[in-house]
RNA sequence: GCGGAGGUUGCCAAGCCAGGUCAAAGGCGCCAGACUUAGGAUCUGGUCUUGUAGAAGUUCGCGAGUUCAAAUCUCGCCCUCCGCACCA
């Protein structure tokens, strides 16, 4: 595709203001004492490919607010990066050169958007071997983007999270949390493919993508001289087992596990081998061999139950091996009813009928609305009839489960746990056979199949020595907490999400063994994650440019550099004869961080609040002091195409770099702006966005109308008509609605208020003949000038073009935000223009209703002043609207007494009314205002108006005047 | 399962926290009129139901409740979306 191809009519002014602001180099923002700073940061872009227009919604939004705070005189800093640390570049690039057709062909439909032949889109693939080359193309691309679409960014501190001098400073963020404790080693499960070697996310998996890893306890019932270990969901149950169950053709091992002989499948063995567990096969053979043998109960070691057979146990699930709670486990329960039934399947491994008859089934859980044998219930109730009827099985299972974990209390057999609630007990009694060396765990994914994208069957893998964050170290959750509480969430319901997220946050492994990022600084064979590289980083921005500027090398950024920049310790001459850097610039980059920090707003998407953002702010509090901790999240929900969730494979996606050509900067802005409110799914309707443009359009066609002519101001001793004392009034009062809807974060409702209902009022005014000329262009001058600054930080090019056209000095984006003349807002003319309106509809609804008349007269009453003066009594007092109230507080005063029955029709309509509706001051306004109206009503209705008042009525021949009520006047068409 | 957010008039979407000015903003779509050679664009009006006088009736997931008054507050129910950890 061509760029020239497809240019939109805004993009030559659009372009010709983005190259001004570079080479004014505008956005530029260096500490300037006498201003007040405002660093707003949104999270640099993952650059391993295009962008779409959903990023684009939340960079819009950043940019709106960072055009907004400079109007409003603040020195912004809104810097911009790139993020290229993890795994999925490295993901790519690998399968790229493995020559996977779908990631070929995803790579030449992202590098087609930027190039124009396919000659340079194969050439650029080619490139594409490492890494680098891929984030770098497109971090390039995507600052392009970004500046093509108006964003008004520093991008002198441009880094990326690649770079050798930001892995120093994730180093240094390492040392202190290692420092402070926060860093610790330890076993974790992951999903993990034996056959390449790795762990696997969801990317990685050809089935089973929403699969998720499942602790079992096993637990180590004494067998011989070694352990037959089953592994269990309900450890609790160890109380009420009766026999243990065992595949008769299944492969069996037993097997050196950690030194210690278990019995398990060979399956399991296998599997324990990725669990970092130490296994050796001492000896396989099939289950049919320990049929019938005995093994020993935790609880109590003196009873020996029977090993049986059965069918249902599958050597690939958990370890093979399962005991039996036949009371409270329906499988259980069927497969000995079964054995009780027929027994003679089992004179084969000489156990007799007798025996298995014997065996009882231990009750061990009490549970409101069952018998003593819970499973038993559960199965009769379904009427399940054999082994083989799995699926009711696993429901009368789930019903049990959930029942006795809810609802079940532990008998008096349950040793020193009796007595207690399931749902309590269940962890005490795991860490009780800990304690005893009589259970271990056991992995497993929760689904089946999980398959790699190599064929495998994935496993789980547990690593050891994996560093985690800990995020229940001591001190640190609580200070998190307040930080939170100190700080501002916008929209405020998000908050919510925040403290769950804080409730639930426990560890977290901060590091991994594959992925591009900073190796951890004491042990270099892990690799910092990538989301936890990104926390911090915002402080970084304020030193990055100058880094560049004085050649400081990375190693040269020791942590003492970064501890006296960000946290001030040291002296710059020690941490100089360290680094070998200037003891000027040293203090300069300390100066230029005091400056700018805290960060004091970082907008991004909610997807981020439950790791990234609650990471962010759990670890500023870890590292600086109070005064630099975050100030602000504000945040905006993500967007949908068509209703329809978007994503590459649906090829619902629109490209970001397209929307510049294709619609318009300034219109995408708009639109994006306007189409919903921050906290909720923008939906992008293509239909839609020709309403936007056009909107724009009549903008600029008003602009290059009256933009240019002289701006006056008609004050009242000016004496201008009543309709431009109106507009004035609206629209200072909506530059008033706009300031505050900005600083709420009601962004829909500013895009609404500075332009859709700015163009509504004025086209409204212009209609009006009675204004004259020179009145008319004044105002509307003035209106102009207000009116290109109120929208310049959401179009930002356009405004800059008038502002220019209007030889108005300097940039629109650097121009002070208007600010409303409330002397010119006057409510009392807002509210009669209001009753004229509504005189029009009233006027109108009874034409539409005349079907064979035509009228061309119309008669128009205004409410007697006493009517006013009993609404305000009513309005003052206050009470409840019940007629009889109403009466009381009106004929409180003896002087409407004399108006009784009008006084009851009066209050009967406001009771239905259910409260006051809004009117003129008093009768005279109410008067002059619709008889200055009345030209105007006139040319929109086609009929002659002729206004009266209702106390004394030139002309009533149905006596209508007396229905006049204040706001609402009465009629009569002739 | 646990946690979070929601269900508004054809569609999208405000309003709900701080109950009355709410038949409920704004946009889209649709209908009509003006302008125009025509189309597009623009401007104006209409768009829950009924109505030849400005009115009345029925609505804001469902059902109860609180209140003079509920889309808004309380309780119960139904339904939808999102997150749940190595994935940025």
């Amino acid at each position: 595709m061509k760029l020239s191809d497809t240019e939109s009519e805004f993009t030559k002014i659009e372009k010709k203001w983005q190259r001004r602001w570079a080479k004014d180099k505008i956005f530029e923002a260096d500490p300037d004492p006498s201003r007040p700073k405002f660093f707003l940061t949104v999270p640099y872009p993952y650059t391993n490919g295009a962008l779409h227009i959903g990023h684009g919604r939340t960079y819009t939004v950043g940019d709106l607010i960072a055009r907004y705070k400079r109007m409003r005189g603040y020195n912004v800093l809104f810097p911009m990066a790139s993020h290229m640390t993890g795994t999925p570049i490295l993901g790519m690039v690998e399968r790229i050169k493995a020559g996977d057709k779908k990631a070929i062909e995803q790579y030449k439909r992202d590098l087609r958007l930027y190039l124009d032949t396919e000659e340079e889109v194969d050439a650029q693939l080619a490139k594409f071997t490492d890494p680098w080359t891929t984030a770098k193309f497109f971090a390039n691309a995507i600052s392009a983007d970004f500046k093509a679409l108006g964003y008004s960014i520093d991008w002198r501190r441009k880094f990326t999270t690649g770079d050798k001098e930001y892995n120093q400073f994730v180093s240094w963020q390492y040392h202190k949390f290692k420092d402070k404790g926060y860093l610790k080693q330890g076993d974790y499960p992951l999903l993990y493919c034996p056959n390449c070697g790795n762990p696997v996310g969801e990317d990685d998996l050809l089935e089973g993508a929403t699969a998720k890893i499942k602790e079992f306890t096993a637990i180590k019932f004494g067998f011989k001289d070694g352990y037959m270990v089953p592994a269990t969901l309900r450890p609790e149950t160890i109380f009420g087992v009766t026999n243990m169950w065992i595949n008769p053709k299944a492969t069996y091992v037993w097997a050196r596990v950690n030194g210690e002989k278990w019995l398990i499948s060979e399956v399991a063995a296998e599997k324990l081998k990725l669990q970092a567990k130490e296994v050796e096969i001492l000896e396989k053979f099939p289950g049919s061999r320990v049929v019938g043998e005995k093994f020993t109960a935790i609880h109590d070691e003196t009873i020996e139950l029977p090993i049986l057979p059965a069918d249902f146990v599958d050597p690939n699930n958990a370890t093979g091996v399962v005991y039996s709670v036949p009371a409270h486990a329906p499988f259980d329960y069927i497969a000995l009813r079964d054995l009780w039934e027929d027994p003679s399947s089992l004179e084969e491994y000489g156990i007799s009928a007798e025996e298995v008859r014997g065996i009882k089934m231990i009750s061990m859980i009490d549970i409101e609305g069952y018998s003593e044998y819970p499973a038993k219930d559960a199965v009769e109730k379904r009427n399940i009839k054999s082994q083989d009827d799995a699926e009711a099985l696993e429901d009368a299972t789930q019903e049990i489960y959930k029942a006795e974990f809810y609802g079940g209390i532990m008998k008096d057999n349950c040793g020193q746990f009796s007595g207690r609630p399931i749902k309590d007990v269940k962890d005490d009694v795991v860490a009780w056979m800990k304690s005893i060396n009589r259970c271990d765990v056991f992995y497993e994914p929760d689904q089946r199949p999980v398959v790699c994208k190599c064929g495998t069957d994935v496993q789980v893998g547990v690593f050891a020595g994996q560093w985690f964050l800990d995020y229940l170290a001591p001190g640190w959750k609580d200070l998190a907490r307040k930080a939170l509480d100190e700080m501002a969430i916008v929209p405020e319901l998000f908050r919510n999400l925040f403290e769950a997220t804080f409730d639930w946050l426990t560890q977290r492994p901060c590091a991994r063994k594959r992925g591009i990022g900073t190796r951890l600084p004491f042990d270099p064979d892990w690799i910092i994650e990538s989301l936890s590289d990104s926390t911090i980083y915002m402080a970084y921005y304020t030193i990055s440019h100058k880094i560049r500027v004085h050649k400081i090398k990375p190693k040269q950024l020791t942590l003492s550099f970064f501890d006296y920049v960000f946290l001030g310790k040291g002296k710059p001459e020690t941490v100089s004869e360290e680094t070998g850097i200037d003891p000027a610039i040293l203090k300069d980059l300390r100066g230029e961080f005091l400056y700018w920090y805290p960060n004091d707003q970082r907008h991004t998407a909610p997807s981020h609040i439950t790791n990234h953002l609650s990471f962010a702010i759990f670890h500023h509090v870890a590292i600086f002091p109070k005064k630099h901790w975050l100030k602000c999240i504000s945040l905006n929900e993500h967007v949908i195409m068509e209703g329809r969730k978007m994503s590459k494979s649906k090829g619902n996606v629109i490209p970001l770099v397209e929307i510049p050509r294709k619609y318009g900067a300034d219109v995408y802005r708009t639109y994006v702006i306007s189409a919903a409110e921050p906290a909720s799914l923008m939906d992008w309707r293509e239909r839609d966005v020709p309403a936007v443009r056009n909107r724009l359009r009549r903008f600029m066609e008003i602009m290059n109308k009256y933009s240019r002519k002289e701006p006056r101001i008609y004050r009242k001793k000016d004496k201008p008509s009543m309709a431009t004392r109106w507009l004035l009034s609206r629209v200072n009062s909506i530059v008033q609605e706009c300031t505050t809807d900005l600083d709420t974060f009601k962004l829909r409702d500013y895009a609404i208020n500075s332009m859709t209902e700015m163009i509504r009022i004025i086209n409204n005014y212009l209609r009006r003949k009675d204004v004259p000329k020179a009145e008319r262009e004044g105002t509307m001058a003035y209106v102009c000038d207000l009116w290109v600054r109120l929208v310049a930080p959401m179009t930002p090019h356009i405004s800059e073009e008038f502002w220019s056209k209007m030889k108005r000095d300097g940039y629109v984006s650097l121009a002070p935000w208007p600010k409303a003349n409330k002397r010119l807002i006057d409510s009392d003319i807002e509210r009669a223009f209001d009753v004229v309106t509504a005189t029009i509809s009233d006027i109108r609804e009874i034409l539409g209703l005349l079907k064979d008349q035509h009228p061309h007269h119309a008669h128009v009453y205004v409410a007697p002043q006493w009517k006013f003066d009993a609404m305000d009594a009513i309005r003052k007092a206050d009470v409840p609207l019940i007629a009889g109230n109403l009466m009381k507080v009106v004929m409180s005063n003896p002087e409407f007494k004399r108006y009784g029955k009008d006084v009851q029709a009066l209050v009967k309509k406001i009771v239905k009314a259910n409260g006051l509706w809004p009117h003129a001051t008093n009768a005279r306004e109410e008067l002059e205002v619709l008889r200055s109206s009345a030209g105007y009503i006139q040319d929109e209705l086609g009929v002659e108006i002729i206004v009266h008042s209702a106390d004394s009525p030139d002309y009533d021949p149905q006596n209508k005047a007396r229905f006049a009520l204040p706001g609402r006047v009465s009629i009569f068409l002739e």
